[in-house]
DNA sequence: GATTAACCGAGACGGTACGTCACGTCTTTAA
DNA sequence: TTAAAGACGTGACGTACCGTCTCGGTTAATC
């Protein structure tokens, strides 16, 4: 999909004038996600990742409108998904899910911002638009992991994939986002309980 | 509960000097509440705050630390906590409930408010204390509801209830918060399909 | 005239909130002399004056509007008017006159800024205002001068000492901003036969 | 003058590669006219300049080398000299020369550019001599028409000439510049009355 | 009744960051 | 080699808020 859409915008743009310097997007990410390790979301400043950067200002704002799609685009370059081998049962593939997914929670990377992103995209569809999109793609294996186990049985034809996949995903961030709960094996085998 | 904490306030503060315009606070809220409303938690300043209220920027400083604080003040001052009457079953006490909190969903009041606060609970350990207060304190009537299936036998005796019911509730938000995705009748009979 | 309009000032003045700081000014304006004199009036940047100041940019924003008003004030607050006494004759008078001017140019502190301050009169009425009080002010002394000399007879009582004073000053000036050409007693005494 | 200049400049340079396009000269010198026009001197920027003449803005570089030398050939571009036929009396030829030298300033074509252009000339030593040399230019029928009357005895022959002329447009120019004051016939016959 | 201390409104203060603009240079493709 | 287009690093612009501070002027409780 992406590829597709790449080559769309590579054929369309024989673009006229001076082609923009793609050090420049690269430097620009890697000061960005620098300054988010160091300082967070907020007191994240435009100022300042153009001067670790070693870049103009307006160099950052010819690429991106806002802040926010700026930190969007940041996170989003560094996301590895998840990969999930079939382990041939539903238990085993999940606990593999969560083993990953707890590492990452624990690990803590980006931590802050995706608080930061979802008051962002209150304010601006395009940053919501990315947000989903992102966030789509990190449920993709949990969602094929679940479409096996469907196929295999263990999950009834009548049951959502879709919902199931938010009900085993959602506590989670809700502990993260909203009360700061904790988020360990002990959590994924309640839920699971409960779940199954 | 703030009841008692403001009692005891008052009661070891016999200050002497003038002491504070309870009508302060009042304009203070109200003007946050209206500003909240019109532009959003971000894009609020406290200069216009203190402008819309007529108050000086000290008066309020004097009783906020912060600008998150005073956000948080001014929509719990408005909340009012879920009512649900004991129907006997669990299926009629959840749909009750359920059919409240989708008309507060709906309603939206103060939807964007509450990703500001918790992009704001990252940073500040007050604001993440008092969010997590408001919280359970908006889902205490789930909890009693869920209880009162245990005491029933409608629910195992096993079940964690503290994670029944963030997996009961966790979906909403991650649609409300995350995903943007539809909050309805639908997604609450899947929802119930898949936990009960 | 001037003390008159301070009084007026003073007496409609019993403002609210926190006075302006007087030692603001006075760094603002001392700053600004500095810099004029580094660098010239271009090349002047508000950034710079706050800077050396050890003010903020809004408190200068607060007091000029622009920065050529800055400049013009800067420049005001420093001027000395030439003192000429009366030597009893015409000659005499205009000697002393125009051996203090021409120090004056020799020495050009702040040779640059009329020209700037022409230039930014051309697109700003107030620059305009303050520069043509500014310079009647200069030629005050020249005025009081020649007064004496047609009194005395020195002068025909049918000529127009306005246009006279601007006579004896005009050349000066153009030399000093159009062709750059010399400015010393040769010219003083050739201008003066053609004149007098 | 700048004919034979251009001359010089073509034959010493038969260059190899593609040749200058005059078109873009005069679209250039034709969109600076009009923006200053529009405008203003300051308010120039060279990026509008590129773009309404339609021309890159390295285009304009390889022509002149600031923006004050293009605006100073765009006023030159524009200029006429003024014709003073010989009346056969000193009074007559000033007549006919101050005529039209009120009605430029009245008319008041790029009146706003000459105070510009002083600015400039303190800063660049080649707006300097460009800008002495056109003034030069324009004085020229005024320096004949006295050397005529030094001829014919209506002048002293120790009267220097090139004060005398500057004693004669001086007066107006420091109006113009620097006092805001009225140029007219009136200023005209006082000043004649004094010099004369 | 006088004193005292905290309150109040207004708004100035030193800062930081914003997003825009223009500068003069550089880098591409096309003529 | 010139041209149009436009990206680039730089740096100043004027604005908006931040949270603190000073004013003159209340408003009670304490003396």
């Amino acid at each position: 999909m992406s590829a597709i859409a790449a080559e769309g915008i590579v054929a369309e743009a024989p673009r006229r004038g001076r082609p923009r310097d793609a050090r420049c997007d690269a430097a620009i990410l890697r000061a960005t996600l620098d300054l988010l390790t160091e300082g967070g979301a907020s007191g994240l400043s435009i100022d300042a990742v153009a001067a670790r950067a070693g870049v103009g200002k307006a160099t950052i704002y010819r690429r991106w409108a806002t802040k926010e799609a700026l930190v969007l685009e940041a996170l989003t370059s560094d996301n590895e998904v998840i990969e999930v081998t079939d382990t041939g049962s539903l238990r085993g593939d999940l606990d593999e899910y969560y083993g990953q997914l707890l590492d990452r929670f624990q690990q803590g990377s980006g931590s802050d911002v995706l608080p930061y992103l979802i008051e962002a995209a209150v304010y601006d569809a395009d940053v919501r638009a990315s947000l989903d999109a992102y966030l789509a793609n990190r449920q993709q294996p949990l969602r094929a992991l679940l479409q096996r186990a469907q196929r295999r049985g263990e999950i009834a034809a009548t049951v959502d994939l879709q919902v199931l996949a938010e009900v085993l995903v959602a506590p989670l961030m809700y502990r993260r986002l909203l009360t700061g709960g904790r988020i360990d094996r002990t959590l994924v085998r309640k839920l699971l309980d409960i779940v199954l």
